[in-house]
DNA sequence: TGTCGATAGTCGAGTGTTCGACAGACTGCT
DNA sequence: AGCAGTCTGTCGAACACTCGACTATCGACA
């Protein structure tokens, strides 16, 4: 198996498919990277390709207008890029960018298409993505109604960890507030909070994660529930920080993505 | 053709289909009522039936806790209830429940999702309708974190308006700031402005609709976005106020479902 | 080493919403 | 006609967040 074939594998959906699947779909994936910034979905324009990430995130944004807009998902590696084109149609009104840099598989849109009429494996396993986006959406339509900045912040921060390796986030307040759809100065007012219990760390330009457990505590019940749907209809979701083979199969188990941040994590690696 | 089939295609959905895609399904479809309160998915549970209304109104309701909910979506004779089914799951965490009394029919879930193996037009309708869905709750994330009760509550008026026959809205200020997730003097507050400004008409538990175009302005750009890719993706959304057979083909012209309404705003019909 | 752009932090005033509590008004029932 | 329960309207205080404006700080680069 090529050095294609196991990356290909860190894409949880890809992985999902078990090997003999995977392998239908192998001859049309072909590998990208994502740059911060990049928009992969524009609104009410053609969806060409779906993107199976391996690395980095992207985020779900939902606009009314220019000025309007709110992150409404996020996808990372455990999910795809351009659900509509699962859905018998070509477009969306939403957007979809690159929030931090990373790396995947493209594929043409109509070939997916084809290959699920085809794969029912494939089939399902996609729709069941499908389920657990919509969820994501639904939950953050109630933490947006319902929570304070401080939860609403400490969501994102899990939801962004779950789909990194290490714990740091490189996002600026700028960028945090436009995700949450609130203030700038209300995100810095939010960071010092949480900074200040201990579950973060902030610099200039980064966040680091210090505890997981306080975070969840702090988000109050508004995370957790798409990651559990995912769990229960598709596999494990979060990177795990504390094995080397991710929990995959032996025949699975993949050389790092970013090999530059490597030594950082897995200090005796390589 | 029978008063049953007439009744079919009052739900969008399957008059999209057209009458051949639709024979396929009739033999499987019963009828059923809705009566308000009644829960159609209890989050967590085995989803059996889906069902597609031909009037009435039904809430997609997130919830995190028992005291943290909120409405993320509408369903009525546009759409299907037991959206998960289709997305080859058994349950969702969320719930659904009925707002206004309506009917509708009934189909076991499994066999909904054997046909939609069989039949691609069912497929693609259904698919691009999960699609309207997604983004629905996406707009409806956009809606909560960025627009005030009262642009938010004129956007939740519209969309029932859009789901009923006639102007009136029977819903208590208690319910609807149960579903804007806020509190309900708030909502009061709000009613009287929208009021005031001759949208609408409020008498204790009903809520008359006076002029959609003052509604949508004052909705400030939160509603239309789902609706439009409805009418793109799939077919007329809204209950038509102007004309008799709905714009509908002659052959799907069809008697009212609830003929006790039925004077009031047909008046020259039965 | 100094400059400059980007990022973060802060302030007072204003607004929208919540909170808790209650008073009024409508409606169905007896 | 009277009562009970539900629904609506209102109040002052507290709070969260916004708004506009400004300052401080970091860090890259000259």
């Amino acid at each position: 198996m090529s050095t294609w074939e196991y990356l290909k594998a860190r894409n949880r959906l890809l992985q999902a498919l078990g090997p003999h699947d995977l392998d239908m779909l192998s001859g049309e994936l072909a590998p990208v990277s994502f740059k911060r910034g990049e928009v992969l979905i524009s609104p009410n324009e053609p969806i060409t390709d779906v993107y199976f990430p391996t690395s980095g995130i992207c985020s779900i944004v939902a606009l009314a207008s220019p000025a309007n807009r709110i992150e409404a998902g996020v996808v990372g590696r455990e999910g795809l890029v351009g659900l509509a084109a699962l859905l018998s149609t070509d477009c969306t009104p939403h957007q979809c960018l690159v929030q931090v840099d990373g790396e995947g598989f493209r594929i043409a849109a109509d070939r997916l298409r084809a290959l699920m009429r085809l794969n029912s494996r494939l089939h399902d396993v996609l729709l069941r993505y499908v389920q657990v986006v919509l969820i994501q959406a639904e939950q953050t339509a109630l933490a947006n109604g319902r929570f304070s900045i401080e939860r609403r912040l400490a969501r994102w921060i899990l939801m962004c960890h779950d789909r990194i390796e290490g714990d740091e986030l490189n996002f600026t307040h700028e960028l945090l507030s436009i995700m949450l759809g609130v203030r700038r100065p209300g995100v810095t007012v939010a960071t010092h909070v949480l900074e200040g219990a201990k579950m973060i760390k902030a610099t200039r330009g980064r966040l680091t994660v210090l505890s997981r457990e306080k975070l969840e505590e702090a988000a109050g019940g508004s995370y957790g529930i798409p990651e559990a749907e995912y769990e229960r209809l598709i596999g494990p979701f979060r990177t795990d920080r504390s094995e080397r083979g991710d929990g995959v199969a032996a025949a699975f188990r993949v050389p790092r993505a970013s090999p530059d941040l490597s030594r950082e994590i897995y200090p005796h690696v390589s």
